[in-house]
RNA sequence: GGGCGCGUAGCACAGCUGGAUAAUGCGUCGGCCUCCUAAGCCGAAGAUCGCGGGUUCGAAUCCUGCCGCGCCCGCCA
């Protein structure tokens, strides 16, 4: 309720200097009420207390009663030390019908020349589909991306394309030197891929990378696939083209594979990088020169180089090795790389890692600022486990997200058949696939980063309240609402504002509280936003639905064929604030369900 | 062993820069469809905020010790 603050102020500085209290400290007291039956905002008086010597319930009275109420804000009441101000219904009804409250666009980049950020999430290595573990990365970083341009940020989304590595080599060298045979053969003991997904490239190609991973563990061949991958490996990092190229040639169906996953979860990307870019165009080695210039730069025996961390204060692990013996370079020094190319294309940089990375990123940071550069901001999230524990694809304990997203799917349908007996087979699977991918997206993004959760089938299929379903099913009743106006010829237009403010309704304690919800709607998308948390916007978003259905019960929008123009406005206003913050969410609005 | 993070009702999870009766969902019990979509709404029961110390007028929140869990501690990516 930040809009209701320069009021309070106004309000309290002349009581406050009244009594004494003539600095400006006060101000960045006043909180938004922990009690919502109280008020919006509040001054708690305790900090008063010593200075005045008086109780500061006393002193929450005093003021009390040296401050009027004026038309924006009617209720101001002490109790227990504390003095709440509470906003006007109609002052509030007034401000939001009169289209105050910013309704934001997910899916564009404002053009006002704001901050431009740049988000880095996913860049998983493509060696294997998605499972919900390694999706958590995408489905976060992709609702920072939307949830940045809901603000009003200057969004680029980039994937990091590993093609480079021992991993991409591995692929590499299984395509080459196995066939379908002989990979079945090695993984006979193993699930086979679900037959459903036999012809994506991700699932399919991942068989080959399973089969050569077994192959490097059997002593007898374990030499020679080294040595073929070694030499592989080092020509990629010398920028062999032919290499390099072998290695697109196996990893880009599989990043394909993975990239239709996402896109099902309408997970997009503006641009891909690769990692081999910094290592062709002489970036990886000038940086590695400047390193060495550097007064903690360290060399081991065998002409490894490194820095000392320690001597800036990183605990633990001190050493940070930058260059291997044979003067090749570590994925950690692409990744200064990649980091000093991405501030000459943006402001800010935001990265999407899992909590393994913490120290790796720890190191590039502390790097980066040895060479003068900013560092990125960085959101950790935890792992997903499973009942069984942690998520393996060698043990075959995984959940693919392709799977779950055609189970949740499938779930949305029975729940949709049984309530909606009219509705046509297309119309029945286009609602759920919504409801499906809406509703896994969800589940991910309502919890905190930092929370290592495990995945229960029945919670990720559960469509209840504090769920995705829950929020799109207000913006359904709003869109219904609006056809039904429609239909009896009133179409709500922002324009009529002064005309429908003419009119003054009744506003219910419900339709009051759904309107205070809306005022603090942008509030809750800037804390989310600044510190990077999806989950604090998916709070807001359940709390605006929850309130959206409280006003759909007591305030009839159209009764007996006649169209309450307030509660109308009301409805378009809040059915646009939902609707937007799902698309920023990344869940899908929907006219019916 | 060291570093980082987490520990809140039977389960899951929220709690913004310390503040008033710790929010919400599932589950349990009870109520609401002649009236804009009941995937909804209303009510009840259920919490020594891991344990101990400290700072403070005030601590779930900050500091510290311990316990439990996770991740990391490669010249891998």
């Amino acid at each position: 309720m930040e809009i209701l603050r320069q009021h309070v102020e106004a309000l309290l500085s002349p009581a406050l200097a009244a009594l004494g209290i003539n600095n400006d400290h006060w101000k960045s007291m006043i909180s938004v009420s922990r009690e919502k039956n109280m008020g919006d905002l509040s001054l708690p008086c305790f900090a008063f207390a010593k200075q005045l010597s008086m109780a500061p319930n006393e002193i929450a009275e005093k003021l009390k009663a040296a401050i009027e109420t004026n038309d924006v804000v009617d209720d101001i009441n002490s109790t227990a030390g504390y003095l709440n101000f509470k906003a006007s219904r109609n002052w509030l009804a007034e401000y939001i019908i009169s289209g105050n409250i910013r309704i934001g666009d997910a899916e564009v980049n404002s053009s006002d020349g704001s901050k431009s950020v740049l988000i880095e999430h996913t860049s998983a290595n493509p060696n294997g589909p998605f499972h919900v573990g390694r999706a958590r990365n995408a489905i976060l970083g992709d609702t920072i991306v939307r949830l940045n341009r809901l603000y009003g940020n200057n969004v680029r989304s980039e994937y990091y394309v590993d093609d480079m590595g021992k991993q991409v080599a591995v692929l590499a060298w299984a395509l080459a030197n196995l066939d379908a045979k002989e990979v079945e053969k090695i993984l006979s003991d193993r699930e086979p891929v679900n037959e459903m997904w036999e012809s994506k490239p991700d699932h399919n190609r991942v068989r080959w990378y399973q089969a050569a991973q077994v192959l490097r563990g059997d002593d007898s061949k374990k030499h020679e696939i080294e040595k073929a991958i070694g030499e592989m490996v080092h020509a990629s990092e010398n920028g062999d083209h032919e290499v390099l190229l072998s290695f697109e040639n196996a990893y880009q169906p599989v990043l394909d594979g993975m990239l239709e996953t996402l896109n099902r979860l309408r997970i997009n990307f503006d641009e891909f990088t690769k990692e081999s870019i910094f290592v062709t165009n002489g970036d990886v080695s000038n940086i590695m020169q400047k390193l060495s210039t550097l007064e903690i730069h360290g060399i081991a025996e065998n002409g490894a180089e490194y820095l000392d961390l320690g001597a800036r204060g990183l605990k633990g692990k001190t050493e940070f090795y930058y260059k291997r013996g044979d003067g090749s370079s570590l994925y950690a020094t692409r990744d200064i790389a990649y980091h000093i190319w991405k501030y000459t294309q943006c402001d800010k940089l935001i990265n999407v890692l899992g909590e393994d990375h913490k120290l790796q990123s720890k190191q590039v940071s502390m790097t980066l600022n040895e060479l003068g550069h900013d560092t990125p901001e960085v959101l950790f999230y935890s792992f997903i486990k499973l009942p069984e524990g942690k998520m393996s694809t060698r043990k075959g304990n995984v959940v693919f997200m392709d799977d779950l997203l055609e189970e949740a799917k499938a779930h949305a349908a029975e729940v949709v058949k049984e309530i909606r007996t009219d509705y046509s087979d297309e119309q029945i699977s286009h609602i759920a696939e919504a409801v499906g991918t809406s509703a896994v997206r969800f589940n991910i993004i309502k919890v905190s980063p930092d929370k290592g959760f495990t995945f229960r089938w029945e919670e990720a299929l559960s469509f209840d309240a504090d769920s995705a379903p829950f929020i799109m099913y207000s913006h359904t009743r709003s869109r219904s609402i609006a056809k039904k106006c429609s239909d009896l010829g009133v179409a709500y237009q922002p324009e009529d504002a002064a005309v429908i403010l003419q009119n003054p309704t009744n506003i219910p304690d419900s339709m009051f509280e759904l309107l205070r919800a809306m005022a603090t709607h942008n509030d809750a998308l800037m804390r989310s936003v600044e510190q990077n948390r999806p989950n604090l916007f998916a709070n807001q978003l359940l709390n605006l639905a929850n309130h959206y259905n409280g006003f759909y019960r007591d305030c009839k929008v159209i009764s007996n064929g006649e169209v309450n123009q307030t509660y109308l406005a009301v409805s378009e206003i809040a059915s646009k604030l939902l609707r937007s913050g799902m698309i920023g969410l990344g869940i899908e609005p929907l006219e019916r369900m």
